[in-house]
DNA sequence: TACAATAACTGGACTCGGTCTATTAAAGAG
DNA sequence: CTCTTTAATAGACCGAGTCCAGTTATTGTA
């Protein structure tokens, strides 16, 4: 079963999002069309939906890059921690990955781009599946009971709310912004204490 | 300046919802088009666009209802309170407009509907828009510091997640579910303390 | 070398959401 | 009756996203 048959690419996402990112500098988001997006690239119109599955994709390959790191931060977290301290620091490691040189393209440039609406919207949805991984990961250590069930998800949704808060304090610190682990760490840390107080305060049940 | 002026209106934003969601549950979300709506509503495609600005406007219009009382709930609270006490107790009076036989439409039958996605990140749009009203008032009363400014923006975001949730679990909770408002405060408390004890203990600042 | 299998790429037709413009219909005000 | 205002309409238009049938380039096999 190898993999290596069939035709090879002749293109690539990196193509197609330089191609974009142009673009969008030029003309803004909306005012950019897929269509002149891959005219610049050398590629047929259907190629740019072989390789993302919507416009709003190419803004957010890089972010889904972290995304997909944190389903096995949170895995290996210690499962001695308390469980919003564990939470706080895979989400802390998950985003390491990005360094000070290492900023999504999305985010340093924000403000060139014009309507943020649509962009926005499509960021969410990304956002709001993290938040399902996060309310499985609470919910398996605090258990399923009805006020377990709704501080697990809402602290998962509020600690997606404050990453969001976090990431976009930290791209409008341009000039000399450093690390984006500091920022979580402000942001969720509260949040963070709160909850895990309330949980601590909860009727215990078996483990 | 009398608003009677010009042609009255033939229709109405409650007929072109009913027909909808007539449609929404025959045929899905995704599955049905503006077309198909305004024809049941017997108007012209483009009289949908006169009232709406999107077509998952229509599902919204309920809960546009309940964010615009944010504003002023915010407005009139008591000026002696903690900020998140205060923040808190807007968002559930605020909701109080809900009660249990006055669910949003689309709320109880999310279900129903099929594809989630697209209506998702419309909500959250509206969502993002409430957040930042919460950060002005947040940081009206800590002030801008780099470090108040970016709790503020977190403890708002955060906020904003757990409104979700909450929502979502009394949603959920189709059978017998009580007010929204208890949902809300189980949800908040946590954070709302959190916050608050970063904000107590943060070096002060002139009022 | 010829042939099958696989997979990237292409072109084009199609649907639907949303915008825009020009036109007509229904009222009130002078 | 005429002017102004506003609702409603028809129709053209654009772009995102889907779908599909056909082409091209490569590897494995006979």
């Amino acid at each position: 079963m190898t993999n290596t048959r069939g035709r090879p690419h002749a293109s690539s996402c990196e193509m197609l999002q330089e191609a974009a990112f142009e673009l969008f500098l030029e003309n803004g988001y909306a005012g950019t069309t897929v269509t002149q997006i891959t005219q610049r690239a050398g590629v047929s119109r259907a190629t740019f939906f072989n390789y993302f599955s919507a416009k709003s994709d190419v803004f957010w390959i890089d972010l889904d890059d972290v995304l997909a790191r944190l389903p096995h931060g949170l895995a290996t977290t210690d499962a001695r921690a308390p469980v919003m301290q564990a939470m706080c620091s895979a989400i802390v490691s998950a985003s390491a990955s990005l360094g000070p040189s290492k900023v999504p393209w999305a985010l340093t440039h924000l403000s060139m781009i014009g309507d943020i609406g649509e962009l926005q919207s499509s960021a969410m949805s990304r956002l709001a599946c993290q938040a399902r991984i996060l309310t499985e990961f609470i919910t398996r250590r605090i258990g399923r009971g009805s006020e377990a069930a709704l501080i697990a998800r809402a602290a998962s949704f509020a600690a997606i709310g404050a990453v969001i808060a976090a990431t976009q304090a930290w791209a409008d610190a341009s000039t000399k912004r450093g690390e984006l682990g500091p920022y979580l760490t402000a942001a969720l840390s509260p949040l963070c204490h709160g909850v895990q107080d309330a949980i601590d305060s909860m009727p215990q049940r078996e483990l």
